[in-house]
DNA sequence: CGAGTTTGACCAGCGC
DNA sequence: GCGCTGGTCAAACTCG
């Protein structure tokens, strides 16, 4: 994306009566404030003083909130962009899949051609097969369970607790590393590879990694690359985690590791499950990589500004921002503002002076 | 030295 | 029951 535009949102008040409203002021004025501030250091009264302090207080205020305000526009601009660029997106997407989903009726394939889905044609481990089938498309109805599959719904072996299995699509950049550091998919989890096994259908291994974050975290995660197309890596995550997300999910480049990993869907089921239908319901989807410096920018003015905003005192915060938005919602208010502060300076030093 | 990874062995489910 | 397969265990190994 590119840069976003430094927007100017300085209120523009020009409450410096030395520089800018130089111009402005008559000549007799203009006189009178050199003369004042000439004399500055020795003939102010102590009600100019307190003037004058204030004065400078509130310039110093308005330079914080004219920052904080230069970066709240920009923020929302950059929320504008992102907001337009997620319709574009959602628009392609729902275009794609309503193709998708014509090819699909118009021309079943005897075979899944798609590299991106399984395609187990073992006889055995049939509830793979059918888990598998059941990843594809995203509008799988969460009940998908038919009445005549409600027996195999509830098969005892089960104890009717299936844990929630989500599948993830991961296109890698690096497609040579068959090492397990290949295999590394970085969700914001920590994970401890317990396994690692060939499986029949597929040259590249399966890695086995289970929730370390948390000892009694049931969740346990599957990845393997795809045998269609091995940039493509399938992460499947079972059961739900009982902590919260130790880290949010990393966007890195780092070689051998893969970003852009949306978990798009959740199941109820299990992969040994049997029977022609389960309540499988995931949701399929290839994530381009996220090309880098996409959001770089982005992340850098968030994080910059989230610790300047942390950094303040939360009262602070709240006074700066009515201040800020008073101040913007009403631009009469800040050059009136402006012209009073200005004005009564001038007032002052002219009547001090007299 | 501790945490994480590797890897061969073991176990269980499934079809024949 | 047997063989095949996926999943898990745990000792050995590696790395910081």
């Amino acid at each position: 994306m590119e840069s976003s535009p430094w927007v100017d949102t300085n209120l523009n008040l020009n409450l410096n009566p030395l520089s800018n409203h130089r111009d402005e002021i008559s000549v007799v004025q203009k006189r009178e404030f050199e003369g004042g501030f000439a004399g500055f250091e020795g003939k102010v009264s102590v009600k100019q003083e307190v003037c004058f302090f204030f004065f400078f207080l509130f310039v110093i205020e308005n330079k914080q909130t004219g920052v904080l305000m230069e970066k709240l526009n920009r923020m929302s601009n950059e929320n504008k962009k992102l907001t337009e660029m997620l319709t574009v997106l959602c628009e392609n997407y729902k275009n794609l899949q309503k193709e998708y989903m014509d090819l699909k009726s118009r021309n079943p394939p005897p075979e899944n051609n798609d590299p991106l889905i399984n395609t187990t044609t073992s006889r055995k481990r049939k509830s793979s097969e059918d888990y598998n089938n059941n990843m594809i498309g995203f509008n799988n109805s969460q009940n998908e369970c038919s009445s005549s599959d409600e027996e195999s719904c509830k098969k005892p072996k089960e104890n009717n607790i299936r844990p929630s299995v989500s599948r993830v699509y991961l296109r890698t950049s690096t497609v040579s590393s068959s090492n397990s550091a290949g295999l590394i998919v970085k969700d914001g989890y920590q994970w401890r590879k317990y396994g690692q096994k060939v499986t029949r259908d597929n040259p590249s291994p399966r890695a086995y990694f289970k929730c370390s974050f948390a000892p009694t975290c049931p969740v346990k995660k599957k990845v393997q690359r795809s045998a269609e197309d091995p940039s493509v890596l399938v992460a499947t995550y079972e059961g739900e985690h009982n902590h919260p997300q130790p880290s949010k999910p990393e966007l890195s480049m780092s070689p051998g590791s893969v970003s852009g990993l949306v978990p798009v869907s959740s199941s109820s089921s299990s992969m040994k499950s049997t029977g022609p239908s389960t309540t499988n319901t995931t949701a399929t989807i290839a994530l381009d990589t996220i090309k880098p410096g996409l959001f770089d920018h982005h992340h850098d003015d968030l994080r910059k500004w989230a610790q300047e905003i942390d950094q303040a005192p939360a009262i602070e915060q709240i006074l700066v921002q009515q201040m800020a938005s008073s101040l913007t919602r009403d631009p009469n208010f800040t050059a009136a503002l402006a012209a009073a502060i200005s004005g009564r300076f001038v007032d002052q030093s002219r009547t001090e002076k007299w």
